[in-house]
DNA sequence: TTAAGTGCAAAATCTTTGCAAATGT
DNA sequence: ACATTTGCAAAGATTTTGCACTTAA
């Protein structure tokens, strides 16, 4: 039950850490294109959500994308609402509180989002 | 370019307008199992989101729903959000506006969402 | 040493495509 | 009639599993 570093998981953990933001699979897979087996990566990730070192979450376009959970308690797995900027495709956890309204006698246990859009570099190079 | 009615499209188009919510592609499946082939439910389902009836929406969980466009007008496709019953399984379109704060700077585009939830008959038997 | 991790092959899914037969208009 | 739709087979794509080999601790 006990975890081990490798090469694998260190390249892999860093490649997050260092991108500041969520990845997807398809993006970490070509950043890591030769290094490792495809199969690795799928492990490695799946490994690293179940140890809560990352979280795994669908976006509208049907891809996975997968984020450290520095910053995103994992508690709140499925209160989080993401970020995807259209100009330099970055994606971050948006920590602000998001108001819905839902009908009369309904009650909200959890949610989850995407808004896409410009970040702040983004929108001045606009 | 013209479209034909059939059994197949009359079949499903009933399901979801009966159902009055969004169904997901496993429970339409399963709805329509052994009255058509696999592949006709993939053409008939991709078939009514390019003649707009309706929309396909990606759940956190990694699945497809498949939902009418009545009440959900096709140019906001993509700022939706949509609210599944735990109780029910009921999926449906939240029509309120939600608000959103970005960080300083950041310009959004679209939005979309899940609420997940109690509705108001699921409530009312808690 | 020895349990965890990896690569490779293969299986299981999910989705799309090609083509001939069937069907709606 | 004839273009659209369907079923079947098969191809792609994605994700998982089995197993023997390798490696971190």
């Amino acid at each position: 039950m006990s975890r081990r570093n490798t090469p694998s998981k260190t390249l892999i953990l860093d490649l997050l850490k260092d991108s500041g933001t969520a990845l997807s699979q398809d993006r970490i897979e070509a950043e890591v294109k030769g290094l490792m087996d495809r199969v690795t990566i799928y492990r490695v990730l799946n490994r690293f959500c179940e140890d809560g070192i990352t979280h795994k979450i669908m976006a509208e376009d049907g891809k996975y994308y997968f984020a450290l959970c520095t910053g995103c308690s994992e508690e709140h797995e499925h209160d989080h609402f993401h970020f995807r900027c259209m100009g330099c495709q970055k994606v971050e956890c948006l920590e602000q509180k998001v108001m819905v309204t839902l009908p009369e006698g309904y009650k909200p246990q959890s949610l989850s989002g995407w808004v896409n859009g410009l970040c702040g570099s983004c929108t001045v190079m606009e």
